[in-house]
DNA sequence: AGCTCTTATGAATCATTGA
DNA sequence: GTCAATGATTCATAAGAGC
């Protein structure tokens, strides 16, 4: 165990994962979203599970994670296979099946899809421009506000051909925060639920840590599976960014990673953020 | 065994996938490309085969696509998971792991992102709005053509992130065989390779029979893993949407189906099908 | 030709009804 | 009860009509 900074409505643990999950009490959290390291054969990596490992690894933090949601909470993973010897790697499929088996329902599969994946040029693949986005959940009932994240009509969104006039210096970009913001100006439109993929851009301009998912990610399930005032978790708190998208929509935040440069980092960007305020914030 | 339509260039038999498989010698299709039945428990939907058993009942065809398949291959499987008791069916995730180990090497999964899925509202979910695209391979080198599926540079890899883009979902229409149509039209631009996300409207045209994906998807794959005179196989061919394309492509195209009804579809498909010529047919 | 408006419909899911 | 069939819900396309 490093060490603890904890605010109001913040709290990073510093240390290993599993050990300080067992300070938590039971069905204390309302929903967990993160995003834990790859698998991977290099050691020197961040986690740096060996594939075979990886499943075995993970079950008895999926088995804390189980034990501190709330009945009706939620549990967000993502994650991704990488490529071995030209194949992708089964440890997810391996996960999935064995997390249903630990207990967890496997609600839905939402994907984030990435419109501008990391360049590169391969002989037997494409640019990889998309990661899984699994739903557990508890009980059949969960909390789920569905009217939070709703989107613009097609026809709309579509006619807007000058879309860049009218909103020609608000970049939604996913640091800007999309989902909730210029909510007003689209108060008189037509909304409509989205479906279960998730278009968001990679945020290019991260602070050197690895590569970590947009703001808008974590912000879209936090509005989706929780209330003001909720605690969400985020056991590889990495970068920081689910806390971040706490501080934004006033949620509490309990982060845990094993690196200190991480924690501080973590810290560092939930005291640098603006709660959304008024009408910027949807809910 | 039902019967057998035979022309040139067209192979479609009527009968038991698993039977008629056996008839075809080693080795000797570059392509197969699928969309087998869902699991289902209701007896009398196409197919039927329940979730239970839905991989021991694959397992054997499976083998039989390995033996068929040239050394240089590909095998491309569209399948999704549906939802029984609110959880999402884990068969597609078995399936996967067993064909690997059956020998089959799992390359990559593409992704079928519909910008109009069936609509609906349920309390616990949102439309579903992809599926997947197993890419499964015999050996390490295949044959892949990236060249003949890009797309022009200002369509795809400009305007990502923006706002138009997130919500604006971008399509290649379906029906008019999105890729390598306007080719003319591309001609004096820029050319990116695409990324593993396809991006491809239902196409809500072919009333009667049970609707299958869009031409444009096998168009895509057999552009891609195929040249012209190439055999390409569809053991479900269903409303023969495989041999639509191949027709256009100029590959030959063997089609299987239990049903008579799909046959007879399959075949008045191809033949009502014109193939493309000059400079409309990409490869 | 374009442009607007209307209409049909699709590998879905869930709750309800009927056997 | 368990299982199977029916109806309500919902929206991005394509196609067609009208101007």
């Amino acid at each position: 165990m490093f060490r603890i900074v904890s605010e109001e409505n913040m709290d990073v643990r510093c240390g290993d994962c599993l050990e300080v999950l067992k300070e938590v009490p039971d069905e204390s959290v309302n929903l967990i979203v993160t995003s834990p390291p790859y698998a991977d054969r290099r050691k020197n990596t961040y986690g740096g599970i060996e594939p075979d490992k990886y499943v075995a690894w993970f079950l008895p933090i999926a088995a804390e994670l189980l034990r501190v949601l709330k009945p009706d909470g939620s549990f967000v993973l993502n994650i991704k296979e990488n490529v071995v010897d030209g194949q992708r790697l089964t440890y997810v499929l391996n996960l999935v099946l064995e997390l249903q088996r630990q207990g967890w329902r496997w609600t839905e599969e939402y994907l984030w899809v990435k419109p501008n994946p990391f360049p590169g040029k391969w002989s037997t693949r494409f640019r990889d421009a998309w990661e899984h986005l699994y739903h557990f959940t508890k009980s059949a009932e969960f909390q789920m506000h569905q009217e939070r994240v709703m989107v613009p009509k097609g026809d709309w969104a579509k006619k807007q051909g000058t879309l860049s006039e009218k909103f020609h210096h608000r970049t939604e970009s996913a640091t800007g925060s999309g989902f909730g913001r210029n909510h007003a100006a689209w108060l008189d439109r037509d909304y409509v639920l989205p479906d279960n993929v998730l278009r968001l851009a990679v945020e290019s301009r991260n602070r050197g840590h690895s590569a970590a998912y947009p703001v808008a990610l974590p912000e879209w399930f936090i509005k989706l599976f929780s209330n003001q005032g909720d605690l969400v978790l985020d056991p590889f708190a990495g970068s920081g960014t689910t806390g971040v998208a706490c501080k934004m929509h006033g949620r509490k935040f309990m982060g845990i990673d094993i690196h200190q440069q991480n924690c501080d980092i973590t810290i560092a960007r939930w005291k640098d953020t603006v709660p959304l305020t008024g009408k910027r914030s949807a809910a």
